[in-house]
DNA sequence: GCCGTTTTCGGCCCGACTGTTTTCAGTCG
């Protein structure tokens, strides 16, 4: 059993415990282990193999350790299955609701026995709902609203289309007159590769005017709530804005109060509280005396300061020991995306990217880039037209003759994107693949096959001392598919082991490896290249959501492979 | 359920907004 299932046992105990009226630290010390555990490099399994003591992981105690074993021993969990028998999976459906959370829906199945949301909508259309205490006709009216969009809500957008919205509202703003400062806050700040909704903050002496404004947007179907200091509205698909006036003194406070992670938020308050202070989205103060006195906020920098923090990073901002790092002075200088010089994994019209060789090699000099990899398909690829041996060689011969025309400041890597086969092996002969300078190794099909298989035929790739990097090292598209069945730190293992390079793939679908993996490939000194994975020239200026997720996992442009010059590089891969 | 350089018991981040209420609970971020 592996990290991610042990944490989703955990996580489901701690809502449908919830249901049942469970105390309220005690569900959160579930969700704050589920979070810990997912977010570990090593995995729990191996760790109790190995007899090592779990509760000397931060968060874990005695009882979550002990179901940790449970879990990895049995592959359940008694209490678990217990509690299902009490209260069925079902009813966390109802949570989708807006304006739904889990006392009001743990009455509804208490007291009207809902299990379902076609359940929920019949009660409501009854009548049923308004007669619980604590309800009214207007819940009950919210409720049935936000069935009609609970399919949609919680759907979490990719990065790069929050960025989008995020941009369209900047410039809807320039034309407000009362906003003296804009910014972003929330999961988009910190740079998460999925968003769920948007956190505005404007710093103005007319809120009123500017909560108008919003309530101009184009793309607004519904305003959801409106109050003195803040508006919330929804846009198409669902997608939620919301909107806070800030005043100037608070800005900071507030701009760090709402980017968050939660997490790192409830350590910044503990430390807060430790030290006779209290940090609120208004400001730090300090309540030592008998009145509290305000002592910061106008910028983040000012907050953390006053326990002697530094400025996050707000990439960093996940409790995922950054407070440790900063009091080890060992925070990274995190890589930014003017660090890049290379990009090691693009298609052509040879296969089923859009444009020529020149014609991206044009594109990559546009965009300030000094080498550039040509990585078509090889021939199982047989959908994009994938070359065989033969094509290889010949569009490797081209590339020869466009790098002897040029002056030598731009360079193009003959490469290839070599498919690891479902029996294991590489689609082209070591024959073929010792004469290119770059050979990405990727699976594409065979993504179901076991832990086991997919892990072999991974490490079978590494060790093969042709390749130089896997592209996509886990498979999964956000929202669409899950990561193939990989054991991950067997894999870093074989990288490390063979002095091998790991990808991470900047499509905004991919962003494959995940944050955490990227962390755990720096922990081991392993190198990254960060690719775009470009099928045209526009699939070129994806790299900057790589670069986001790079910082998420702490990199810094020593750590990656194509921020070094293009004579670094060359002697890195063993080209003259 | 977890945690501890005042603590092995008694805390655990904090506030806006809404609806159902006569002072507060639930939801959300």
């Amino acid at each position: 059993m592996d990290n991610n299932k042990i944490a989703k046992s955990l996580e489901l105990m701690a809502d449908l415990m919830e249901f049942q009226g469970a105390n309220a630290f005690r569900l959160r010390a579930y969700r704050n282990g589920s979070r810990v555990i997912r977010d570990l490099p090593e995995q729990i399994a191996d760790m109790i193999a190995n007899d090592q003591d779990l509760t000397q992981i931060d968060g874990i105690g005695k009882s979550t350790a002990e179901k940790c074993k449970e879990l990895v021993e049995t592959g359940q969990l008694k209490k678990l299955e217990e509690i299902k028998a009490e209260v069925p999976e079902s009813v966390l459906g109802m949570l989708r609701v807006p304006n739904l959370g889990a006392k009001k829906a743990a009455k509804l199945f208490n007291e009207l026995n809902i299990e379902t949301l076609d359940q929920l909508k019949a009660a409501c259309e009854a009548g049923e709902v308004a007669k619980l205490d604590g309800f009214g006709e207007k819940t009950q009216q919210i409720i049935l609203d936000g069935l009609e969009i609970a399919a949609d809500a919680n759907k979490r957008i990719y990065w790069s289309e929050a960025d989008a919205i995020a941009n369209q509202l900047r410039e809807f703003f320039k034309s407000c007159k009362a906003v003296k400062r804009l910014e972003f806050a929330g999961s988009y700040r910190r740079g998460k590769e999925t968003v769920g909704d948007l956190d505005i903050l404007i710093d103005t002496d007319d809120g009123e005017t500017v909560m108008d404004h919003l309530t101009e947007f184009p793309d607004i179907t519904k305003v959801i709530a409106r109050g003195e200091t803040k508006i919330s509205v929804r846009l198409e698909q669902s997608f939620q804005v919301d909107l806070r006036v800030v005043p100037k003194k608070s800005f900071g406070a507030a701009l760090q109060y709402f980017t968050g992670s939660k997490e790192h938020n409830v350590e910044l308050r503990g430390r807060a509280k430790s030290a006779g202070l209290r940090i609120n989205e208004y400001g730090v103060y300090d309540t030592s005396g008998k009145k509290e006195k305000y002592i910061a906020g106008e910028t983040e920098a000012d907050v953390y300061a006053t326990l002697g923090l530094p400025e996050f990073a707000p990439e960093l901002r996940e409790q995922r020991g950054e407070f440790e790092m900063a009091e080890n002075d060992a925070l990274p200088d995190l890589i930014e995306l003017s660090h890049i010089r290379g990009d090691l994994h693009m298609h052509t019209t040879a296969t089923d990217g859009k444009y020529s060789i020149e014609e991206m090699a044009a594109a990559a000099k546009e965009r300030g880039l000094k080498y550039i990899a040509i990585t078509d398909h090889s021939k199982r690829v047989a959908m994009a037209n994938g070359l065989d041996g033969k094509r290889a060689k010949a569009q490797w011969k081209k590339i020869d003759e466009i790098n002897e025309q040029s002056d030598g400041k731009f360079w193009i890597f003959k490469g290839i994107e070599c498919d690891i086969l479902e029996a294991g092996g590489m689609d082209l002969s070591d024959k073929i693949l010792e004469q290119a300078d770059w050979v990405l190794a990727a699976i594409h099909y065979g993504q179901n096959q076991s832990r086991e298989q997919i892990t072999d035929r991974l490490i079978g790739a590494i060790e093969n001392p042709h390749v130089d990097a896997v592209a996509h090292p886990t498979g999964r598209l956000l929202n669409r598919r899950e990561p193939y069945e990989v054991d991950m730190s067997a894999v870093m293992s074989a990288v490390k082991e063979n002095n091998k390079i790991l990808e991470l793939n900047a499509n905004p679908a991919r962003l494959d490896l995940n944050d955490v993996h990227v962390a755990q490939a720096k922990a081991q000194k392993i190198p990254i290249v960060i690719n775009t994975d470009a099928h045209s020239i526009n699939g070129l200026d994806v790299m900057q959501y790589g670069i986001k997720q790079a910082r998420r996992g702490g990199l810094t442009k020593a750590d990656v492979v194509n921020c070094a010059t293009l004579a670094k590089f060359k002697k890195l891969i063993g080209i003259n």
